[in-house]
DNA sequence: TCTATAACAGACCGATCATTCTGAAATTCA
DNA sequence: TGAATTTCAGAATGATCGGTCTGTTATAGA
């Protein structure tokens, strides 16, 4: 009954998400926005209400990808210090951009647009959640030492977590940041 | 033999630095920096030549201040653990800010001005080798275990210097970022 | 094939951007 | 005190911003 629409929603979010990711919410421009996501204005507005909406909901996609990264090498059996391992491991590589879309937010707060800086938070509270259920585990396992302080040491391999991904803005490389997780989970381990 | 300048240099940076560690440099308008730095247009324009002139003098003089600190803290006799967690635990507190402004300009490589990611890239490399002295000396004194990859260690404590700033973000706590570094400090004495 | 509908491309809008310019004000030196 | 000089405040400036609107085009159902 009426013009079918050439864009996929998917795609659109990736594409949009790849623009703020390396500029910003104020550096991705609206006409850079439609060039690259190949939706034009009037679409953009009605599908999404505009550039605000636009980032929130490449967030939450982007927040989505994530968490689903995490979750899926974090709930492996049985939890332990292989999950934090692999999932410590795995984040750094593979991807085309720099740095994590999610720090980015973090570090724009003031910029970025109202519900974004929440869903950033809350996104992190889970990773939080998803390492120390791991820790816990490798605590009764005995893979850690008597006595560690799991809540901390939660909260440390979260810290080196987003460390990692800064390091990766600075030029650091793959071997660089590997040996970095060589060193912190030799410390880890009784 | 002209109108004296109401404005002292320094100031005007570090007013200016404030604005932009907050808004980035898109979103740190010219006209909220006038406003905030009490500098008129005409006068930043003569000083610093525009918005990416100021942005760069303000970044220089932020990681003057930060490498001071580090520095300090991190040249203090004899190098060893102690200036490690001294600088860790100094660096998170008792700013008016979240977050740092050299990571923020990592972060938004793409939107800051020309030379900005190379001065804010030669300031962790600084901070980087100053870390790793004091690892080499740590295991010089056996503060550390033998057969440390020293340099594995320095880049390990960087990452974590990072991920903390990150963390403050999120809204850690002064308590919780201490049991992060108490946690790490103790993975890493023998 | 014709009509209703929704997406299309791109022109248009006021606001605001960084930058430049203008003229008044304040100071110094003669 | 008067001329020279530099900063001051704020008014232009053209470009570009995010957002809106309009007329065209492509499809689905009748």
């Amino acid at each position: 009954m009426a013009r079918p629409r050439t864009y996929e929603r998917g795609e659109v979010l990736d594409k949009a998400m790849s623009l703020f990711w390396r500029l910003g919410y104020e550096g991705a421009h609206l006409a850079a926005l439609v060039e690259h996501t190949g939706l034009n204005r009037f679409s953009l507005y009605k599908e999404f209400g505009g550039k605000a909406g636009l980032y929130e909901a490449a967030l939450e996609r982007f927040l989505g990808y994530l968490l689903g990264q995490y979750r899926e090498i974090l709930t492996r059996q049985p939890l332990g210090l292989e999950n934090i391992e692999a999932v410590l491991r795995s984040l750094q590589y593979g991807s085309e951009y720099y740095g994590c879309f999610m720090i980015n937010t973090l570090t724009q707060r003031d910029t970025v647009p109202e519900g974004a800086y929440g869903k950033a938070l809350a996104a992190g509270e889970e990773i939080e959640a998803l390492y120390a259920g791991n820790l816990a585990n490798a605590l009764a396992r005995g893979q850690i030492a008597d006595g560690s302080n799991v809540s901390g040491l939660g909260k440390m391999l979260q810290t080196l977590d987003q460390g990692l991904h800064i390091q990766g803005l600075a030029g650091a490389t793959d071997a660089q940041k590997d040996r970095v997780i060589s060193a912190v989970m030799a410390g880890l381990r009784v």
